[in-house]
DNA sequence: TCAACCTGGTAGG
DNA sequence: CCTACCAGGTTGA
């Protein structure tokens, strides 16, 4: 018997969009929970592969409630009550280690790349932490918004600027500039 | 092997 | 405070 799916990677996808008053954001989600999170607007419609060919599953169906009321509470600078089983297996060991530290960055405190660096025990690596969070598939959920330059800059983002001075400012950070 | 990165620290105006 | 510069770890091509 061959396995269905050996890694996330392999398996069909599920797109489904979270609206919120922010904009539509969508999530995508493989047979072990949720694998990203996109912006409102970012097109990238890549890798999906459900395409509307069959009815959504309800054990994804519930992953997308956890979802939705999540992204709705880190919106609003809360802490969520509960996510969904986030599926980070895309990630490599190093990547994984760096999203491990930032879950646990609580709303309204912040690490620095430098910190995360030296707390995954790779004091010199911190340019790689920054590669790392933007390599971050789960954007405000895996919260890579908390993480500022050594000196407090608002360092970089790829998901834009403007989402990570949003969000900030939510949880009552104030970045200077 | 190489260049690209969401860095950090130092040195100089 | 600001710009310039470079050592640096990890990744994907």
């Amino acid at each position: 018997m061959i396995p269905v799916c050996m890694n996330s990677f392999m398996c069909n996808r599920v797109e489904l969009p979270v609206k919120t008053s922010d904009g539509s954001f969508m999530a995508c989600y493989s047979g072990e929970g949720l694998v990203g999170l996109r912006f409102p607007g970012d097109a990238e419609a890549g890798l999906k592969r459900n395409g509307g060919a069959g009815a959504v599953p309800e054990r994804v169906r519930a992953w997308h409630r956890l979802t939705a009321d999540a992204l709705g509470a880190a919106l609003e600078g809360r802490e969520p009550r509960r996510l969904p089983p986030l599926d980070l297996s895309g990630g490599t060991l190093f990547r994984r280690r760096v999203w491990g530290v930032l879950r646990n960055i609580r709303a309204g405190r912040t690490l620095s790349y430098g910190e995360i660096a030296r707390a995954v025990g790779r004091p010199g690596a911190a340019r790689a932490v920054g590669g790392a969070c933007g390599a971050n598939p789960i954007p405000v959920l895996v919260p890579c918004h908390r993480v500022l330059a050594a000196d407090s800059g608002l360092g970089g983002f790829s998901g834009g600027l403007k989402w990570k001075r949003l969000l900030l400012e939510r949880e009552g950070i104030r970045v200077r500039g």
